[in-house]
RNA sequence: GCCGAUGUAGCUCAGUUGGCCAGAGCAGCUGAUUUGUAAUCAGCUGGUCGGGGGUUCGAAUCCCUCCAUCGGCUCCA
């Protein structure tokens, strides 16, 4: 017998190979039905492997994360087998479960296109009624090999030549035997409803010299309804998409004759830009940052001084010669040595520090065309940039202030999803970057302190550090789930030591100082696409380039509806009229479509007791109000917004 | 850059296996209407069918090539 410990504490004994599916049935066939893996002793695994010594037991159900990873991984097997039947001689790179679904790799005699995915598609579901069990064998290397060898999968035996002996193991289900790790759901009957969502090119582990194999995306669900409500929900999130909105607002765009990924801003995006700066501005002025303004070019040897050049100078964008001298400058890839030249500018004793020289300085960057996506991807963008030269005295609590300074404008915009990620250098790869292992691991162990300090949940990431130091990330997910990278916050012994910057200590010696990058919000168009997705276009009200739009009912009351306006601009409340010939119906629609937050609408009444109608965004008639009530009711929502998140 | 798909009017999209001067809705313009909380009616304008080349009596449709966009991969200072 076996003893078998439940999360609630509770023991019973079951006779020794019972397996995980019969002890929850134990409990209750429904537990049982809807486990689709199990946790015996910390480790995830079939609910059909036996259970021999005694243990702790816990169940994962769709609703667990490592309930629906098991689901998927099933189904990415039960893809291979649709595609082993109808593509005889195909060959498998890997398969996992991925947070949205699952994909696998394949090496195909004939090319798969998304018009072939419907058709096997039907052979999975054919598949799937057959109800086949996920058999675990497990094997030695020798028998693995041997098995993928006459099989002709060298992609398989490239894997299995990496694993140890003694830990290999293969599923069948049903003519499909697969190297897999598991954990799997006990039947492909559990998969009711499957949609394969795309095909993409993918490199044979991850690396661009090997060959591109074809990448099958998927998602299954274990009812039909939940597959329908997912599609649902992508067509939603379609909606939210920066690119679309930004379209539909007239906030940016681009012109193939201008360039890929060079994005042009349009009045309003520029207005909701220039916002943004501002309220930037403002936090960074009272954190004592002082503004400066660098050119966009910079000359090739001031790249070359910061190691820029040597690391990237191929990926840039290729020099720009002068026509007589014939001296060679860069389209600006980065504003930190423009900044350190500043700070170079002049002696700076101990006292003067930390300075803080802020920029939103627009940089150029060569970035693959594949890899441009509407905003968040582009060849030219403006970082919210700013360079900290501190005292080593001073190093944590100055990155804890920026810290402070993320924070405060995550909070004010609700980005409440975003995660902290600490890029450190890759130890196994150290001629990536540049500088002293000593400085490397005091710049590490200083961020590492700080997100300790501020209790900010934190992942780490080895060989994402800057080429030149380790940062702090925070990374927010778009509409699709997409994440991106928006603040940056970065430790930097090297430059400093490379543009030989100096401040007089209080003991009459030269020190260095030490450098932060920071960028919170990471570059503008970055920002501005995640903001759009975030808020669906309806930006909150400090922010939004039109708060107010006054509906005239007929052209009749256009007089009064300007006088509204003018009293509301006055107040500074950003109001525009609408006097187009048109019912006011079709204003309000209109309006609303270009999510305008507050609409006044004047008539007949409203002209003769001075007042206007307020009907609020999404909420319809508020009644009346006069222009002062409006205007002091406005006021006290954009205040409140920004004091919430003080 | 790589794999796959797509590109028709300012926007969203039709356009059957190649065949009359390439269509619709919205937007725009003109006129009528003077409107009370999510689309008033009528008329008109607008396209070198992404660019270039080819096949054909004939190409938006087939082929080649370049460009851009989309989904991924790689990359990401």
């Amino acid at each position: 017998m076996v003893k078998v410990t439940f999360p609630d504490g509770s023991v019973r004994e079951y006779a020794k190979g019972t397996t995980a599916f019969q002890v929850a049935e134990s409990i209750s066939p429904r537990l049982a039905a809807d486990s689709l893996a199990a946790e015996v002793n910390g480790a995830t695994v079939d609910m059909t492997r036996p259970i021999d010594s005694d243990c702790t037991i816990k169940f994962f159900k769709w609703d667990d994360a490592e309930g629906k990873h098991a689901f998927w991984h099933t189904s990415s097997h039960l893809l291979a087998e649709a595609l082993e039947a109808l593509y005889p001689g195909i060959k498998f790179g890997i398969g996992p479960a991925i947070d949205n679904g699952f994909y696998y790799d394949v090496d195909s005699p004939v090319a798969i296109t998304e018009a072939d995915l419907a058709v096997i598609e039907q052979k999975m579901v054919e598949l799937s009624r057959n109800k086949e069990q996920l058999v675990r064998t497990e094997v030695s290397k020798a028998d693995a090999l041997k098995t993928f060898t006459e099989k002709g999968d060298q992609y398989k035996v490239e894997l299995i030549t990496d694993l140890e002996d003694g830990t290999i193991s293969f599923y069948t289900n049903g003519s499909f035997t697969d190297l897999c790790r598991g954990p799997h759901i006990p039947n492909t009957g559990y998969i009711k409803a499957i949609k394969l969502t795309s095909v993409a090119g993918a490199y044979w582990r991850g690396n661009e010299k090997n060959k591109m194999l074809t990448r099958i995306y998927g998602v299954s669900f274990p009812k039909k309804s939940m597959l329908d409500e997912h599609l649902a929900l992508l067509e939603e999130a379609k909606k939210r998409d920066h690119r679309k909105l930004g379209k539909d607002l007239e906030l940016f765009m681009f012109s193939q004759r201008v360039g890929q990924g060079l994005p042009l801003w349009l009045p309003k995006g520029a207005e909701l830009r220039d916002r943004l700066e501002r309220f930037l501005r403002q936090i960074q002025k009272s954190y004592g940052y002082q503004q400066v303004i660098t050119p966009h070019i910079g000359n090739k040897d001031l790249y070359v001084t910061s190691g820029h050049y040597a690391k990237y100078g191929k990926d840039s964008f290729q020099p720009i010669h002068t026509p007589f001298e014939g001296e060679e400058y860069l389209l600006k890839p980065m504003n930190c040595p423009h900044h350190c030249e500043i700070y170079r500018s002049k002696p700076r004793s101990y006292k003067d520090l930390p300075v803080r020289l802020a920029e939103f300085g627009t940089v150029y960057r060569y970035e693959q065309s594949g890899e441009l996506h509407g905003l968040t991807r582009v060849r030219s963008f403006t970082q919210d940039d700013a360079h900290l030269f501190v005292r080593p005295d001073q190093l944590l609590e100055e990155f804890e202030k920026v810290m402070d300074i993320v924070l405060y404008i995550f909070r004010t915009l609700k980005f409440d999803n975003y995660t902290a990620q600490i890029s450190l250098r890759d130890p196994n790869n150290k001629e990536k970057y540049i500088g002293s292992d000593e400085n490397w691991e005091k710049a590490e162990a200083a961020i590492i302190k700080a997100c300790e300090d501020k209790g900010l949940k934190t992942t780490v990431e080895l060989g994402e550090a800057a080429f030149y130091g380790p940062k702090l990330d925070f990374m927010v997910k778009d509409a699709l789930g997409r994440s991106w990278q928006l603040g940056t916050i970065q430790v930097d012994y090297n430059l400093p030591e490379r543009f030989d910057l100096t401040y007089k200590g209080s003991d009459d010696k030269l020190h260095r100082p030490i450098m932060i990058h920071r960028a919170p919000f990471g570059s503008m168009e970055r920002f501005v696409a995640v903001l759009l997705e975030h808020t669906g276009g309806k930006f909150p009200l400090w922010l939004t380039p039109d708060q107010v739009v006054v509906l005239p009912i007929s052209e009749k009351y256009n007089a009064y509806a300007e006088e509204v306006a003018r009293e509301l601009n006055a107040q500074d409340v950003r109001t525009q009229v609408d006097d187009r010939n048109e019912k006011i119906g079709r204003k309000i629609r209109d309006n609303e479509l270009k999510r305008i937050p507050y609409l006044l609408i004047v008539g007949e009444k409203e002209a003769e007791e001075r007042k206007v109608s307020v009907r609020a965004q999404g909420e319809g008639d508020k009644g009346q109000m006069s222009i002062d009530e409006f205007a002091k009711f406005m006021k006290e929502l954009v205040a409140a917004e920004i004091a919430a998140n003080k």
